[in-house]
RNA sequence: GGCGCAUUCGUCUAGUGGUCUAGGACGCCGGCCUCUCACGCCGGUAACACGGGUUCGAUCCCCGUAUGCGCUACCA
C-alpha cells in the first residue's frame, strides 16, 4: 500500500484530478494546477482524470471545453479517464450527472442536514448590506431552516422556487493541508451556504465533493483560493459520512503588480503562449517551478525528471509573480539546447508562414532555423531574424551601414569578391570562406574591414548570424548579384 | 469588517537554531571568445518585512505590528 507523504494510509491508488470550469481560455493559473495534478498522479502511478465542471449555464461553452483539452494536449498532459476518453468512474461532466446530485441533496434533506430556503437573492442580499452597515459578519440567518409546513406552503403559492442550504452544525473545522500544513476555521464563520440552485444546478462546493468522492479521489491539488472553501466541503464529506480526500493548496500565481494574474497582465492563457512560439515543455518546466523546486536543485527539467522528482515537500507555501523574462530565458534554452532541431523546424514552419515567407514544410525550414537557432527565444521572432533570407532586395539599415559600402577598402573586397566567383561552381559555407580569404589575400583587406562590408552587402545589417551559412543558404547567384548591387 | 493564508536578492527560489561573511537561477553590470549580434565561458551587483520575546546564540521557534493575497455568491 502507498503512503501519503503525511503517513495516512491510501485506500486507492492516487487519484488527481483537474477540473476546469469551460468559461473561456485555459489560463496559465490554472494550466500550472493541472500540472501539479497530473505530476502527483504520474509520481506516485496513480491516474489523473479531468472534469469538466459546467454546471455555470450561463457562462460555460462547448467551444471552451474543446480549447482547454487542446491546450492541454499540447502542453502534453494526458489523463486517464475524462470527457473524451471516458471512464468507470464518469460521466466527466456535471451537466451530466445531475441525477447523482439529486439524490444526495434528497438524501441529504430526508436527514435534516440540508433545507429548502425561499429567500430571494434580492431579500438575501438586502440583509447582507444590513449585516454589513451594522458592522456585522455578513452570514446567513438560517431563517428557512424552521420554516412551518404553512410558511412553506405560502411561499410556494407566492411561486418561490426553493434553492438548497447545507444545514451547518459543526463547532470548528481543522485540517491537515499537504502544502499549508494545519489549518483550522472557527465556528460561527461558516453559516449555512447554499448547495443547490433554484433550477435544480448544484453549487460548486457540493457538486466538487460529490463528484470527488464518486470518482475516487485521493488528493485534492488546487489553487489556494479554494483554501476557505475547503472547511465547507469537509462539513459536506461528514455529513454524508464520506472520507475525505487529502488536501494540497497550491500558491496563486501574481502579476508583476503582485495582483493576481489577470489580462492586464498581458497574455495569460497557454493558447497565447502557444501563439507567441513559446514551447510546451519549456512552458511546462517554468510554471511547475513556480512555488516548487526539485530536490537536485536543477531548473531545466524534462517532463520525466519533473514526474520524478515531485514531492508536495517542495511546495512553497507563498505565492509567486509570474516573469516573463525568466519564462524567455528558459523558452529559448529548449530552442536552442533541447530541442532536436528537426523537431524545431517542424515546428517553425508556421512561424514562417505567419512572417509570409514562402516555407512549405520543415525541409526548407532547416537551414534557417540552423542558423537562427541561439539567436531567437521565440518561435515568434522568425519573422525578424530570418528576414534577411526572404528580402527581395538589401537597403543598408542605417547610416554607419550606408558608409561601410561607400568605403573604398570595401570596394576593392567586393570587386575582389565578384572577381574570385565568377568561375565558382560548388557554393556552400566552406567554399564562401576560402573565398573570403582569396578576398583578403587580394584586396589587402583583413578583419572587420574585410568581413563588415560583406555582411551589409548581403543582408543590409550590421548584425546578424554567422556570414559563411547566410551565404550558403543566399546561394551564389543571389549572393553575387548583392555584391553587384551595392557596387552599382 | 470577519475569518484564513503568506512575507529570504528586482523576480523564481535553496536553506538551517550556531557550518549564513545566506547558496543557485533569471535580469542587470563587467570581462573573455569573435567578422557583428547572439550563444558559451568567467566575474560582479543584490535579500532573511518590522517590533518584542525564548535561547549562550536566531533568517530559522513563539507573540504582536505592517503589508499583500484569498474567502466571506443562488461563480468556479
Amino acid at each position: 500500500m502507498e503512503q501519503t507523504e503525511t503517513g495516512k494510509q491510501m485506500t486507492h491508488p492516487c487519484r488527481t484530478r483537474f477540473a476546469p470550469s469551460p468559461t473561456g481560455q485555459i489560463h496559465i493559473g490554472n494550466a500550472r494546477t493541472a500540472i501539479m495534478n497530473w505530476l502527483a498522479a504520474r509520481h506516485f502511478h496513480g491516474q489523473f482524470i479531468l472534469r469538466i465542471e459546467d454546471t455555470d449555464r450561463e457562462r460555460s461553452t462547448e467551444a471552451s471545453e474543446k480549447s482547454i483539452l487542446e491546450n492541454l494536449q499540447w502542453l502534453g498532459l494526458d489523463w486517464d479517464e475524462g470527457p473524451d476518453t471516458g471512464g468507470k468512474r464518469g460521466p466527466y461532466r456535471q451537466s451530466e450527472r445531475l441525477h447523482l446530485y439529486r439524490e444526495i441533496l434528497d438524501a441529504l434533506i430526508q436527514g435534516g442536514k440540508a433545507y429548502l430556503c425561499y429567500c430571494t437573492a434580492e431579500e438575501l442580499e438586502k440583509r447582507r448590506q444590513t449585516q454589513l452597515k451594522q458592522s456585522e459578519q455578513p452570514h446567513y440567518d438560517g431563517r428557512c431552516f424552521k420554516l412551518s409546513d404553512k410558511e412553506r406552503k405560502s411561499f410556494e403559492a407566492e411561486g418561490r422556487k426553493p434553492s438548497v442550504r447545507f444545514h451547518v452544525q459543526a463547532e470548528s473545522v481543522a485540517f491537515n493541508d499537504l502544502v499549508k500544513s494545519d489549518i483550522s476555521v472557527p465556528k460561527d464563520s461558516i453559516s449555512d451556504f447554499v448547495i443547490a440552485r433554484p433550477d435544480g444546478m448544484p453549487m460548486y462546493n457540493f457538486a466538487c465533493v460529490v463528484d470527488d468522492h464518486f470518482m475516487a479521489i485521493t488528493h485534492v491539488i488546487r489553487g489556494d483560493d479554494h483554501v476557505s472553501n475547503t472547511p465547507r466541503q469537509i462539513l459536506l464529506y461528514q455529513a454524508m459520512g464520506w472520507q475525505t480526500p487529502e488536501f494540497a493548496h497550491i500558491p496563486m500565481i501574481l502579476g508583476k503588480d503582485r495582483n493576481r494574474l489577470s489580462k492586464r497582465h498581458g497574455a495569460t492563457s497557454v493558447s497565447q503562449f502557444r501563439e507567441m512560439g513559446y514551447l510546451p515543455e519549456a512552458l511546462v518546466n517554468f510554471l511547475s517551478l513556480l512555488s516548487w523546486s526539485s530536490e537536485s536543485g536543477e531548473e531545466i527539467l524534462s517532463g520525466d525528471q519533473l514526474i520524478r522528482e515531485f514531492s508536495f515537500k517542495k511546495v512553497s507555501r507563498s505565492a509567486s509573480v509570474f516573469d516573463t523574462e525568466k519564462l524567455d530565458w528558459m523558452n529559448g534554452v529548449y530552442i536552442r539546447e533541447k530541442t532536436d532541431i528537426h523537431t524545431l523546424a517542424k515546428l517553425a514552419v508556421p512561424f514562417f508562414q505567419q512572417a509570409g515567407y514562402p516555407v512549405p514544410n520543415a525541409e526548407e525550414a532547416l537551414p534557417v532555423m540552423k542558423v537562427i537557432q541561439n539567436k531567437i527565444e521565440k518561435l515568434s521572432e522568425i519573422g525578424e531574424k530570418a528576414r534577411l533570407f526572404f528580402q527581395k532586395t538589401v537597403e543598408p539599415e542605417n547610416n554607419e551601414a550606408y558608409d561601410l559600402l561607400k568605403h573604398s577598402d570595401s570596394h576593392a573586397v567586393f570587386q575582389a569578391f565578384l572577381s574570385e566567383t565568377e568561375q565558382l561552381s560548388v557554393w556552400n559555407s566552406e567554399t564562401f570562406i576560402l573565398v573570403m580569404k582569396q578576398v583578403q589575400k587580394k584586396s589587402n583587406v583583413k578583419g572587420k574591414a574585410l568581413w563588415m562590408p560583406m555582411r551589409v552587402a548581403l543582408t543590409g545589417q550590421m548584425h546578424g548570424p554567422e556570414l559563411g551559412p547566410v551565404a550558403e543558404i543566399l546561394g551564389l547567384d543571389k549572393c553575387r548579384q548583392l555584391v553587384v548591387q551595392v557596387l552599382g
